[in-house]
DNA sequence: CCGTGTCAGTCTACGCTGTAGAGCAGTCTA
DNA sequence: TAGACTGCTCTACAGCGTAGACTGACACGG
């Protein structure tokens, strides 16, 4: 079998995504797939050459689930909009989105987010040779905080260390105690986030 | 066992490292970690509890591998050491870095760290309710440029889509084609990422 | 009507993984 | 000298991704 079939991707993928949801990316197995949609595992490899082609389909899955832009739209409200939409997938994928990380895809469906982004940018006023820098810039801030949320890597850290007898060695967070309860609205600060990154790119 | 041993851990990580470096992360294997401290897989199991923690002893490794503040430098030259610090740390260990993502760690390394960069904050005036969202903001984009820069994520991407014959659909990357080859210059570009993000941090 | 080809899916098996559980030689202490 | 403790090994198991051979259903040309 050279070319691969595809009428069953979408299935397939859709199982992956399940599967992964429900249970963690570790539950993820060629066999828990085939399982879902009723084959042996082997008939997967039909439509997906490997386990890894099957990851990056998924994370292909994810980018065309992004919103496309709006036309009416001015450029704040696009990459407000494109932030907070990959911020929502992170949250209602928490074990998929990392991959999105991991697996830097150059799909058209990843271009064309890139390309929204590159627009908006162009639309407010960034210098053509600024652009494609400042793309990397949000796309990383963005996946970076929405990693970080799916992984816990933000609610798990600030609560132990006030309980914590050895604070005496860190005086910045002694000082700092009363605002270290580990984030409660991380939309606020998401929000406030974006906010202090438009202010970079205004007035460039 | 339900204590652990901790004599030979340092040198667990060593290898554990060495492998990942070497071989890729999917090559950090019990047997072999075993194998080249001439050992039986079993035995490491007298020093981490599963394989899962032997992971977190080595991105407590990385952590631990970040410089300490120097007393006389000022605030930015300090965050800057951090940034810089990191970024190396990334391209050391490409395999291990995005680990530092997926495992939240609240070792007194970890805490120590964000205390050097609350310290920074605070010292540079940021006011003591924001100091926490902006460490954040800090982190979360170095460790993503890091993570970045380490899968690939940067390198791959701006490369093809000129040769492709689709870019009729990306009217944003037609009209930025000069300036569209993959960054050569990522040390500029990670310089010019952090100046603009302590701009965020000077006036606020 | 009969071969024959194509194709989707199955079956079996292999090497590799993490790790539980029992055992074993050497050293320290009573 | 007996016994406990310690650091390690040995064996074994279930589960993983996947190669290779196979099967049964359908379509089609003679």
């Amino acid at each position: 079998m050279r070319k691969l079939k595809t009428e069953r991707q979408p299935e397939i993928l859709d199982a992956a995504l399940a599967i992964a949801d429900e249970h963690g990316l570790d539950a993820l197995t060629m066999r828990a797939v085939a399982e879902r949609i009723g084959v042996t595992p082997m008939a997967i490899y039909g439509y997906f050459r490997n386990k890894n082609e099957l990851l990056d389909g998924l994370v292909g899955r994810l980018l065309t689930s992004l919103p496309q832009a709006l036309p009416g739209e001015s450029w704040d409200q696009r990459l407000g909009a494109f932030a907070w939409a990959t911020r929502r997938l992170a949250r209602d994928h928490p074990g998929v989105f990392p991959l999105l990380f991991a697996r830097p895809s150059v799909t058209p469906d990843a271009v064309a987010v890139v390309d929204l982004i590159y627009q908006a940018l162009i639309d407010a006023g960034v210098p053509d040779a600024d652009v494609p820098r400042i793309e990397r810039l949000i796309t990383t801030f963005v996946l970076g905080f929405a990693t970080s949320e799916a992984n816990g890597r933000f609610s798990a850290s600030g609560d132990g260390i006030r309980s914590r007898r050895a604070r005496g060695d860190f005086p910045a967070h002694q000082r700092l105690l009363a605002h270290l309860d580990s984030p409660a609205d991380l939309d606020a600060e998401f929000a406030a986030d974006l906010a202090d990154l438009v202010r970079i790119i205004r007035p460039v």
